[in-house]
DNA sequence: CATCGGACCTGTTAGC
DNA sequence: TGCTAACAGGTCCGAT
């Protein structure tokens, strides 16, 4: 289930195949996947070259001269660069060729994916109103601090809240606010300064761990050349609960936070 | 405006 | 063992 890793780890596969290709047409399978596929896609893009593979947030961006294509893997998004004569499986919905006779191919069962276009110096509308890059120096234990004052969400809900920072899923908000000893219940706007600090930093160590580490694999992600993340088994709390938490032994609690299941250490997070 | 709940989709897993 | 129901996950959107 891709998260920013994941995604990370996807352009990363992909861009040395991809950047400086021609696409030489777009084979669509199905007309949607979680939006109507517009038709600048398939009428625009074949014959363009691709100057860069680029990522924001959990999208990726295919630069071409006339426009770029938007994709978002959903939750079941796998994308590939294959010989053209792979079989064609029951979930492949599209297929860009490439000049080298390869294909782009996007898999996707669940189909929460999409494809979307955005013209030459404009920015898609959902692209718009996301938050910094967890990454960059734009995104701070400040940042969180200054954006959370007089919020009553959880502080998970609100770590997931892509204006607020992008990339941040449910797996890594689990295991970025054990690192900083903070409870997924507490009121987001209720968090001091120095906590915040703390969960900022928490969270770039740990995406940036799981960058290096090739994305965690649980069920659907696979990266462009096919080969598992190996982030999975480092995980410390999430999906473990009633597990022992593994810094102090203390028995893992679970519940929904904001719809989404859970877990915690009731001792070393306050 | 902030927050919450529903919707989307299907493979996997838990429960009967 | 077989079938069904619940669940997982990201994110948008309408309702509160």
């Amino acid at each position: 289930m891709p998260e920013l890793p994941e995604v990370e780890t996807t352009r990363r596969g992909l861009a040395p195949h991809v950047e400086g290709q021609r696409i030489t047409g777009v084979l669509l399978r199905r007309p949607d996947l979680r939006w109507p596929i517009p038709p600048e896609v398939s009428e625009r893009l074949p014959g363009q070259r691709v100057s860069a593979v680029r990522r924001r947030a959990k999208y990726l961006l295919f630069d071409t001269p006339a426009g770029s294509a938007v994709l978002h893997l959903g939750m079941s998004g796998v994308l590939r660069v294959l010989p053209a004569t792979t079989a064609v499986g029951a979930h492949d919905h599209v297929d860009m060729g490439l000049e080298d006779g390869r294909v782009l191919r996007f898999t996707d069962p669940r189909r929460f994916g999409c494809l979307l276009w955005q013209a030459p110096g404009t920015v898609h509308a959902l692209l718009a109103k996301l938050g910094p890059e967890p990454l960059s120096e734009d995104f701070s234990g400040e940042t969180l601090y200054t954006a959370s004052r007089g919020k009553t969400a959880s502080i998970k809900t609100f770590l997931m809240d892509q204006a607020v920072v992008v990339g941040v899923g449910n797996i890594y908000a689990a295991e970025a606010l054990f690192e900083a000893g903070i409870r997924p219940t507490a009121p987001a706007g209720s968090v001091s300064r120095a906590r915040y600090a703390a969960l900022a930093d928490a969270v770039k160590r740990i995406l940036g761990h799981a960058i290096e580490r090739g994305g965690t694999t649980l069920r659907d992600f696979l990266n462009p050349d096919g080969l598992p993340g190996y982030f999975e088994q480092e995980l410390l709390v999430y999906g473990r609960e009633g597990e022992a938490c593994r810094v102090c032994g203390t028995k893992l609690r679970g519940k929904r936070v904001g719809q989404r299941a859970s877990v915690w250490c009731p001792s070393c997070q306050k």
